[in-house]
RNA sequence: GCGGGUGUAGCACAAUGGUAGUGCAGCAGCCUUCCAAGCUGAAUACGAGGGUUCGAUUCCCUUCACCCGCUCCA
């Protein structure tokens, strides 16, 4: 039975995971890997970076794909131009204004709620609703009718005010009825929330040198667009990959690693042109599925959730999300591992022209989103980020399909995948619960163990020397502590998937066994081919 | 952010207003020729801060973290 308890506690004990500043009691949202975390995330990673970036060959057709294409590799920094978050959106949808009701103990958006002010007698108060623009002037009346206990027929002693304001333009919330509230003023002040982590460019910056930790590595890629199509002569259509720490100041950090405030993720932007971009969303959605898949994740753990049409933005064709069964989730829940959207041109539109109104009515091309004075909201950076077809003569602003991967939570999802109680026989041969990590090989933290069956007979010196030689090709472990029977369950437990075992016969013939960590199962293997069968047995795994 | 629960060694769990125990793991040694054997020895913990008290791990307050539910969720 797989519990998240059994997980945490062994990615503890193993030295996986570890809560961050521990000795000081912890930070929320925050983790640190451990000796083998730290290598499985690595390896993580890089079998991404190969997989998808380096390992790609742009002279074949993958299968599936529209056609041959390139990919190319980005690392950019952390800290950027704050108008890059806003013109990304992301200022606007990570940066509010809340406050919260002490009654109905809900939490409002401070601009959001609007209402008006309303007279009865002597008593004037401020009526608020969520309601939308048509229909706040009836909720608002009704809401007022209620407060102040009146009826139908007395509808004329209440004087509903006709200008209409948001809660941020008063100058107060004393006198407000909060939008699920019976009495007046329960709410708090506004708040500040900040879901990015705000910080300062320069040692006496003030307000204008605010800027934000990135939420998220794309923007990177997107402002460095025309840097990349002008110094490595890539053509449309192409990707951009990028591994890296991104920040969210997250309400709530739950769920182990799910929602961490400081997390990596593995992102890539494809640029293609608009009318090729539906076949190139459908190659990226199969094709990074089946990419986890590879590694070891199984059918049934793992979904692909195409998003409803109604949580699209309408400029987006589609997205969906790639999802795992975490065992932190009730029965049939999944949780989101990566999302592969389909953005269109608003990305590079927006960095261009200024930041795009998503609210754009349907149908027409997206506009560029107005302040109060007819101004763009925030403006772009003025660049030309369109590209030109060279065999057409074609000039146009590549949409963008976006695969967006978490890596803390791939790593998540491999740990749990992995961890399994079976039943291994002990020295008498009784059945014992035995766990262990089948983590695919590749992503292993350890690739082999090396043991001298005992401590004499010169089986240390052999197996110094195979451990010496095979370190130059892979991280391999030596162990020569107590029974052997204990050094295999403790490598177990690390998920190394090959153990190697000098024996009274190594002496005589120059082979070794190689025991399995799932089948349990021994061959003998001569000393002078083990790193090739070991590289080999890694790469070509399957699970 | 709200409500409930939990916090004792690396892990799992005891007990106690007055010397904090056990099992497993780990360490040193003995013994061990293929799946957590055995023996010996040493080490390691009351989440943090404050209060009450002669004395607090235990009672009280605050705080931090984790778990469950709600809320939120690009």
């Amino acid at each position: 039975m797989k519990s998240m308890e059994k997980i945490v506690s062994l990615c503890k004990r193993r030295g996986f995971l570890f809560q961050s500043s521990e000795i000081y009691g912890g930070v929320q949202g925050c983790w640190d890997y451990g000796p083998l975390g730290v290598e499985l995330k690595r390896n993580l990673k890089e079998a991404w970076w190969q997989d998808m970036i380096a390992g790609h060959n742009e002279l074949v057709t993958p299968a599936g794909a529209p056609g041959t294409f390139e990919m190319v590799g980005l690392d950019c920094t952390i800290l950027m131009h704050p108008q890059v978050w806003k013109c990304s959106g992301h200022y606007d949808l990570f940066h509010d204004f809340m406050v919260d009701c002490r009654e109905s103990r809900k939490r409002y958006r401070f601009d959001q709620v609007r209402g008006r002010w309303c007279v009865r007698g002597e008593q004037r108060i401020f009526v608020s609703t969520l309601a939308d623009v048509e229909t706040e002037l009836s909720e608002v009346t009704r809401r007022a009718m209620k407060f102040f206990k009146l009826r139908a027929k007395n509808a004329e002693e209440l004087t509903v005010e006709d200008q209409s304001y948001t809660l941020d333009q008063l100058e107060s919330t004393e006198s407000v009825l909060a939008p699920d509230a019976k009495k007046l003023g329960t709410l708090t002040e506004p708040r500040e929330f900040n879901l990015m982590f705000k910080t300062t460019l320069g040692a006496l910056g003030g307000e204008d040198d605010v800027t934000f930790l990135r939420p998220e590595t794309a923007q990177g890629i997107f402002v460095n667009f025309k840097n990349v199509l002008d110094s490595s002569r890539v053509k449309v259509p192409f990707g951009i990959g990028q591994v890296g720490k991104s920040f969210r100041n997250e309400i709530t950090p739950r769920n182990f690693t799910f929602r961490s405030r400081e997390f990596e993720q593995m992102e890539i932007e494809f640029f293609c042109p608009p009318d090729q971009s539906q076949d190139w969303y459908r190659y990226w959605r199969d094709r990074r599925l089946a990419w986890y898949t590879s590694l070891g994740l199984s059918g049934e753990s793992l979904i692909m959730r195409e998003h409803e049409s109604s949580e699209l933005a309408h400029y987006s064709v589609g997205t969906a999300d790639i999802e795992y069964a975490f065992p932190f989730l009730p029965e049939g829940e999944f949780g989101e591992l990566e999302g592969i959207a389909h953005r269109g041109d608003f990305d590079l539109r927006s960095h261009m022209e200024g930041k795009l109104n998503p609210n754009s009515p349907e149908g027409e091309p997206m506009a560029v989103e107005l302040n109060e004075h007819g101004k763009p909201k925030y403006r772009g950076s003025g660049k030309d980020l369109s590209y030109r077809d060279e065999v057409t003569n074609e000039k146009f602003v590549p949409h963008v399909i976006e695969p967006s991967a978490g890596a803390d939570r791939a790593v998540l999802a491999f740990l749990c995948e992995a961890f399994t109680e079976d039943e291994a026989p002990d020295e008498k041969g009784v059945m014992q619960t035995r766990t262990v990590m089948k983590l695919h090989p590749r992503l292993a933290p350890i690739k082999a163990a090396v043991f001298p069956l005992v401590k004499k007979d010169g089986m240390p010196e052999v197996a110094h020397e195979i451990y010496g030689e095979l370190k130059r090709h892979m991280n391999v472990f030596y162990d020569d502590k107590g029974a052997v029977g204990r050094r295999y369950r403790r490598q177990d437990e690390a998920g190394t998937p090959y153990c190697i075992t000098v024996d009274g016969e190594t002496l005589t013939d120059q082979t070794v066994t190689v025991r399995d960590r799932d089948s349990l199962e021994q061959t003998r293997v001569p000393i002078s081919e083990l790193a090739s069968l070991l590289s080999e047995r890694i790469a070509s795994a399957t699970c």
